[in-house]
This record gives structure tokens, C-alpha cells and sequence, in this order.
DNA sequence: TAGGGCCTCGAACCCACAGCGCAGC
DNA sequence: CGGCTGCGCTGTGGGTTCGAGGCCC
């Protein structure tokens, strides 16, 4: 159980970050990921308060309790008494954000005795700059993000689920999120949230396809390769071969599973666009991240004692939530996934323009598998504090004391 | 068209050492 | 059964080396 901290071991964790697959305290989790513009990026939620091990993605308001989702359906799946409980969302958060910005992603965030107790302490004691991250934190009004939209008590609105920053609720059309590149906008908190489609997602193709920007995909490729069990070359056949449909088809299909309206996630990142640009007959969307999620759970969506609304969960990390197994299961996605088109998606009568528009899918896709093919995840940060410090001699590490010829401290040489 | 030389790119390797797991006592 | 000790393994980053592939003549 990580009820301590996975970092320093000492504070109790909070949070849990999908991406390292760890359970941090706020001060941990705030130093690890301000370390560079790729850990700032990482998705954070808090962490089950009843197993300590899974990222919670639902807050229970009568028991005050943010709950995994196999705790959730164990705590108010199974007894009649406990399944009418209000249930609100828990939006992901990535950045830094300070107190007041968790209030606003969270409106439980003072309910939760930990985070008011060591947030205000440990958040003040930080040495990271709020300025500049204050400076691209996107107010919470423009984001949209009643951010604990209600889960059970769905009033038949979209917009209840609607707590991204990319689509502003007075408009009815889901729109992506063009951040500008650079680095100040790499810390921007950015919140994740499942979003129910709405009618006009399938309306207004043509508006899709022109913010369609296979750069703003945040597909993170290493678990592209978790996710379908394939190996990235096999992917990047498919797509040559026209596979981009059966790919994305098929996380699709997966994140609507049991969801016979098609309608499903669209979660913040610009992999909206992309899926709709490729299946936009079916604009059943899910984000890399929720696509992640529905690889191991593909049954996400709420379904009966939740009003029927279909939930495609955003936040799931690959232990899904769904029973503690550490390990991605295999769902059949991947197989899945090898099998083209998916029957449920009709063939789509604007197939010429999409055939431009995948050759420039495609050939973004590569750029940006280029550029992330080597992303490194550092799975011991103490182990890179230490290395990032040791002196080297062309490139190899020295013993300490002997002659080097670099010090990543100071850039200097000892002769 | 075949073969050799040159260039570019990516993967593998190396190094020290703290921390971890495990076996033995 | 728990604590202690010793041993072996792991992983971390920057520079170097080497092989594969492409291009040109």
C-alpha cells in the first residue's frame, strides 16, 4: 500500500501521477514535477483514500472520501444504501498549481483534512516560482471546469461533464486546445476531464478538421505501445496502411464500450480532433490518456445507477482501478485493433478529404514519434538527482575525488 | 548495374555508486 | 521470528564507439 509517500518516504501521499506510477506528498509531487517541461505535463490526481494505491477518480460527498474506482463500486456498487451517494468527478491536474488553484480544480479541496492541512505549509515552502505558472494557469471560469461535475446526479447535461479547459460552455462545439508552443506554457495546469459528446461533435466535422493538429495530440507513444501491445512499427504500419482508422477505431470502440449511441469521451488534449478527424462518422473520443484507461477497462462507462450516462474516465491509470492488478491487462483491444474497421463506425463519405487529411496525420505522427521515441521515463529520481550531480570524464562517471573533465554543477574541469 | 567511399543517424556501451533485495547468521 | 551484515544487482546521464543505411561517383 503507498500510504507513504513513493518519494521521500516520509509524507503521507496525496497524489498519485499516472505517468510515474507513484503516490506523492504535495511536496514531492510539486518538485518532481517542476523538474522540466515533460514532468509538468504529467496528469496527477489524488490518490484512493481507502486502498492508498490507486488514483482516485471519483469523491464521494457524503462520506467525504475520494475513492479508486474498484472502491468506489465496492463502496456504493454493492449496497442499495450507499449507491445513491453523490458522487463528483475528480479532475486530473498537471503543472504546479498553487492552493487556491487546487480549490478551484477541486471544490472538495478543503474538504480533504490532509491537503488543507500540509497544502498551505508545504506549498509555501516551495521553491518553485508560482509567478510564472500562476501566469499560465487558466482561470477556472474559462476552464469551464465546475470541476466536480456530479456523477450521480447527472441533470442530463453535457456540460456537467464538461470540466476541460478546451471547450467553454457556451459553446456547443468541442473546440481544441491550440497552446502555443514554448516553454511557458509548459507548465500550464491543464485539467482532464470526461466530457460527454455532444450532438454538434458530430455536427461540424469541417471545424474539427481545421483545428486538427496532429502536434497538439498528447499521444504519449511508450504507452502507445502498453497500450496495444504492438510494437510502434507494427502501429506506424498500420497507420500507413490506413490503420490510423483502426487504431483510433478501436480505443473507440473501447472507451464506448456498452455505449450504443457512440457517444463517449472527448477528453482535453486535441486528441479530439483527432479522433473525429479520422472517425468522424463516430465521434466517440477519447484522449491518450482515457485511451490508456480503456485499454484495461473497457467498460467505463456508468451505466444504470448512474442515470445512464456513459463515463468514459479520463483519469483511469492502467491499474484501472479495476481490482488492484498492477500490470495492463489484455483486454482484446490489441487484437482488436488488427482487425481494421470497426463494423460500428460507417464508412465515411468525405474519405477523399480524409485521405489528405491522414496523409498529414501520418506524416505528423512520424515527426512527432521522432521527437518522443526516446522519452525517457526515469523511474528512480533519486538515482537521476544523483547522476545529474556526478562528475564525468568524456561522458563516464569518475569516483569521486578523481580528475574530471565535467561537472554538471559548474561546467568545469578539474585540470 | 555493381562496388567503393563518405556521411549521417541511432543504438549500445561505459563509468561510479547509492539503494534495494536477498541470503545467511 | 526479527534484526543485522554482506553480497550482488539495478539504474542513472553524457560522451564515445560502432554498425546500418543512404547517397554520390
Amino acid at each position: 500500500m503507498g500510504y507513504l509517500c513513493d518519494f521521500c518516504g516520509e509524507q503521507r501521499s496525496l497524489v498519485y501521477c499516472r505517468s510515474d506510477a507513484a503516490s506523492l506528498c504535495l511536496s514531492c509531487d510539486r518538485n518532481v514535477h517542476s523538474a522540466n517541461a515533460l514532468s509538468k505535463r504529467h496528469s496527477r490526481t489524488l490518490v484512493c483514500e481507502r486502498c492508498n494505491s490507486q488514483p482516485a477518480f471519483i469523491r464521494c460527498a457524503e462520506e467525504k472520501i475520494s475513492l479508486c474506482q474498484n472502491c468506489d463500486w465496492l463502496g456504493h456498487g454493492t449496497t442499495a444504501s450507499t449507491s445513491g451517494h453523490k458522487r463528483q468527478t475528480i479532475n486530473l491536474y498537471s503543472g504546479c498549481p498553487s492552493a487556491a488553484e487546487f480549490s478551484s480544480i477541486w471544490s472538495f479541496f478543503s474538504d480533504i483534512p490532509a491537503m488543507g492541512e500540509t497544502c498551505e505549509q508545504e506549498l509555501g515552502l516551495m521553491s518553485i516560482s508560482e509567478n510564472s505558472e500562476k501566469s499560465a494557469w487558466v482561470p477556472p471560469e474559462n476552464q469551464n471546469a465546475s470541476s466536480s461535475a456530479q456523477a450521480t446526479n447527472l441533470p442530463g447535461k453535457d456540460k456537467s461533464w464538461v470540466g476541460t479547459s478546451t471547450m467553454p460552455e457556451s459553446s456547443s462545439e468541442p473546440r481544441i486546445m491550440d497552446q502555443p508552443p514554448g516553454p511557458s506554457n509548459a507548465c500550464v495546469p491543464k485539467l482532464y476531464c470526461p466530457v460527454k459528446t455532444t450532438p454538434a461533435l458530430c455536427e461540424d466535422d469541417d471545424n474539427l478538421y481545421d483545428d486538427f493538429n496532429m502536434d497538439e495530440v498528447d499521444l504519449d507513444l511508450e504507452n502507445y505501445e502498453e497500450l496495444f501491445g504492438v510494437a510502434l512499427s507494427h502501429s506506424e504500419e498500420l497507420f500507413e496502411n490506413g490503420g490510423i482508422d483502426s487504431l483510433f477505431g478501436t480505443k473507440e470502440m473501447s472507451a464506448s464500450a456498452g455505449d450504443s449511441n457512440c457517444q463517449g469521451a472527448v477528453a482535453a488534449e486535441g486528441s479530439t480532433g483527432l479522433i473525429n478527424a479520422t472517425q468522424p462518422a463516430c465521434s466517440n473520443a477519447a484522449s491518450a490518456d482515457s485511451m490508456m484507461s480503456t485499454k484495461t477497462e473497457p467498460i467505463i462507462c456508468f451505466t444504470g445507477r448512474q442515470s445512464q450516462s456513459n463515463i468514459s474516465f479520463s483519469g483511469a491509470t492502467k491499474d484501472g482501478g479495476g481490482g488492484g492488478g498492477g500490470d495492463y491487462q489484455d483486454c482484446g483491444a490489441s487484437s482488436m485493433l488488427l482487425m481494421g474497421e470497426p463494423p460500428w463506425c460507417p464508412p465515411c463519405p468525405e474519405s477523399s478529404m480524409q485521405s489528405a487529411n491522414r496523409s498529414n496525420a501520418v506524416m505528423r505522427y512520424k515527426e512527432k514519434k521522432k521527437t518522443r521515441k526516446f522519452e525517457k521515463r526515469v523511474r528512480y529520481a533519486s538515482r537521476k538527482a544523483r547522476a545529474d550531480v556526478r562528475r564525468r570524464v568524456k561522458g563516464r562517471f569518475v569516483k569521486a575525488g578523481d580528475i574530471y573533465d565535467y561537472d554538471p554543477m559548474s561546467q568545469t574541469r578539474s585540470y
